[in-house]
DNA sequence: AACCAGGAGACAT
DNA sequence: ATGTCTCATGGT
């Protein structure tokens, strides 16, 4: 079983999806700090916090105290780190350019430059890359991690990098990577909400794929 | 009522 | 390089 027939199964069980969900690439990028290890729910009410002060935009959350934006993000969990994150990232936005000048950068150099923004990880750099600003970047996450290690497809225990570079090599050949990686995470956290907690339901899986023979390696 | 959620950084080893 | 703490609200 390839990573890209996991790909198939998922893709026509639960359709293509349109992800992330967000309306603007600004919103993606504040989304994605503010979903740092913790459920969307909370995200959401965060996000919609500051729709309604119409502070969605990097101009009102550069020119907010720290105080201010933590009250608006409060419910996504970690308020205090989070405003300072987001803070920081809107800084690096406005002094590299907007989000369109971003797209004559080479997409290392992009990852390269908000991996050092602190507050700034992988995944939420990642999460940035390829849903903000439409680059070939595979997402690792949790979920991802979680599912194939259960597979036994990958080792529970590898690295960011090296579960990245696993996806990679396996889709390489395939056309329009954007929407593939695109896809594929989005479908990977579809499943995984529902079917791939902590405490698994695999009798309930619609894959019919049985990973609970996989646990005890997980610890 | 403990446990968990679409991580990342500081710090020690 | 790798392991351990901390950060915090809200749902189950």
């Amino acid at each position: 079983m390839t990573l890209f027939k996991y790909y198939q199964k998922l893709a026509k069980h639960y359709g293509a999806q349109q992800w992330w969900p967000a309306e603007t690439p600004f919103e993606v990028m504040v989304g994605a700090v503010l979903t740092q290890n913790t459920s969307w729910h909370g995200v959401e009410k965060a996000i919609n916090n500051l729709k309604s002060e119409n502070a969605l935009n990097p101009d009102a959350i550069a020119n907010m105290s720290e105080g201010e934006l933590g009250v608006l993000i409060r419910p996504s969990g970690y308020y205090r780190q989070k405003s300072q994150r987001l803070q920081r990232l809107v800084t690096w936005l406005r002094q590299t350019g907007d989000l369109d000048g971003l797209q004559a950068i080479d997409t290392l150099d992009v990852r390269t430059s908000l991996l050092a923004i602190n507050g700034v990880g992988p995944e939420t750099a990642d999460d940035i890359l390829l849903y903000a600003l439409q680059r070939p970047v595979f997402v690792i996450d949790a979920y991802t991690r979680r599912i194939f290690s259960r597979l036994g497809q990958v080792d529970a225990k590898a690295s960011y990098a090296e579960l990245q570079q696993i996806f990679v090599q396996a889709l390489a050949k395939k056309s329009d990577l954007v929407e593939l990686y695109k896809n594929y995470h989005a479908l990977i956290v579809i499943h995984a909400k529902t079917h791939c907690r902590v405490k698994p339901q695999c009798q309930k899986c619609p894959l019919a794929i049985d990973c609970t023979f996989q646990l005890k390696s997980e610890q």
